[in-house]
This record gives C-alpha cells, structure tokens and sequence, in this order.
DNA sequence: CCAGACGTTGTT
DNA sequence: GTCTGG
DNA sequence: CCAGACGTTGTT
DNA sequence: GTCTGG
C-alpha cells in the first residue's frame, strides 16, 4: 500500500491524537508499505483515539513469536468472526487502517518472460481510504517489549478491483468509522453489515513502476507509468 | 487426557 | 488462549 | 503481495 | 516446491 498523506492530516480527518509524533516523522511518505512493515492504525481506546503504528501481520496473542504474523497479513471477512487467530480481535480489537491506495500485480504472460505488472488502485478523488483492520497487542516474552500488529480484513472484489483481483480490503466509509473502531460495540450482525465491497465507482486503476515489486524499493519513481515494451498488452485495462 | 493447530493468497 | 483430533 | 533463499562442518 | 523476510 501506499501512505504519502501526513500523519496530521491523518488525526484529523479521523479526530485522533498521534501516539508517537516522531516514529511517524522519521517514516516519511511511503510508496511501498509492505507486510511486516509499520502501518497506521486508528484505534480507539479507553483515554481516546489515536493514530499508532502497528506491525503489519496480525500477532496472536497466542503466538511464540512475531513471526506468526509474517502471513496473518489479511482477515477474511467471512470467517473473521469465528477464526482462532482473529476471533477476539474481531471481538475487542477492531481498528481503521488509513492508507492512500493499494497494489494489486496482473500478470503478463506465462513462464520465464512472465512480467508482474502492478497497479496502484485509489480513491477517484484521491483522497485516503479507509481500510477495516484488527488489531492485538503481543508480549515479547524474552524481552518483556510489547509489540502491536494488525490485518487488513478483505471481501469479494467490487467490478473494478474484480479486473485484477478476487479480493480487495474493506474500505469503510466516514459514517462506519465509529461503529466499526467503537469496541463496545459487540452486535456481530451489525459489524458484519460493514464488510462489503466498496461501490464500483470509488476507485481507479493506474498502471505503475515494476519497482513496486520489491520491498526494497521506495520513492515517488514508484508511481511512474512502467516503460512500454513492444509487444505489451495495454495498460489502461480498458485498452 | 495430551499434542498440535491456529491463515490468506494464488496457482494448478 | 482455545479448539480439534487422537 | 513479491523476491529470494533453501545448509553444515570445519578451517581460516 | 515451500518458506522467510520486507
């Protein structure tokens, strides 16, 4: 995913404090958040609500260690509910994932000469999205350091994300915000209610830099058109 | 009782 | 931590 | 998700 | 082929 719009833009369309000012200043803007990476998470609390940055693969309380998390990374929305892994977050530990957009690969032909083409898929407006997610909180036990890490809870794909993908994550829309992150609220129905697909006319699709592909890469040379090679299938998927 | 799993995605 | 399987 | 590794022993 | 790391 991506996140380049400033964290206090972020507290304030979310009405959140930030947690921890300076983590967030020494990230920068991000083009290429990748799992086990920090992301922001808007969570709420009992002395209010805050921006954090969590781990990005979902920890189990449960777990021996945070490697556990290195492919908890989504939460199905079908299943959430009851799934070991996810179930008390579901429960208790709901949160809203703020995130500029997100990568979905096509692949280009089969084999050796096979390319992955990725694409950054984002509001029409560009404006944030708001992604649903769960959280945990997970105790070192050999260092005692508590660490914090979430999942991006995804649903069928909408028509337009459905072009590249089967899934997408749940966006939520600003009216959701306090239903989904309010952890009193315990009505599965009602939760449940929120996890759908975004309306088709949301989002848009572009055609990005092959840097994508590696987690290694950053930058705003990330979001270039990729460099057309003779034989390329159209980028625009409408063609 | 103890032991072992606990997840999603894409691809075939 | 809690559930399933043996 | 994609990229990259995937192993042990003994010797320097 | 499958797992780990980012």
């Amino acid at each position: 995913m991506t996140m380049r719009t400033d964290v206090s833009d972020v507290a304030r369309i979310f009405d959140a404090e930030v947690r921890d000012p300076q983590a967030f200043a020494d990230l920068g803007p991000r083009y290429n958040v990748a799992p086990t990476q920090p992301i922001e998470v808007v969570v709420q609390r009992e002395d209010g609500r805050f921006v954090e940055l969590h781990r990005w693969g979902l920890v189990p309380s449960y777990a021996k260690g945070v490697s556990a998390g290195n492919r908890l990374i989504n939460a199905r929305a079908e299943t959430i509910a009851t799934t070991p892994a996810f179930r008390a977050s579901f429960a208790r530990g709901r949160c809203i994932i703020p995130a500029d957009g997100f990568y979905e690969w096509r692949r280009d032909g089969n084999g050796k000469g096979a390319r992955k083409q990725p694409f950054l898929i984002h509001a029409a407006n560009d404006r944030p999205l708001a992604f649903a997610g769960v959280w945990a909180p997970w105790k070192d036990p050999a260092s005692g350091e508590w660490v914090l890490s979430a999942a991006v809870v995804t649903t069928r794909a909408n028509a337009t994300v459905g072009q590249l993908h089967t899934r997408m994550p749940v966006i939520l829309e600003s009216s959701e915000w306090p239903i989904w992150a309010d952890p009193e609220i315990r009505d599965p129905g009602l939760l449940n209610d929120l996890l759908r697909p975004a309306s088709d006319d949301l989002l848009t699709l572009t055609a990005v830099s092959p840097l994508v592909n590696n987690a290694n890469n950053e930058g705003p040379e990330l979001l270039l058109a990729p460099a057309p090679r003779a034989g390329d299938p159209p980028l625009t998927l409408f063609g």
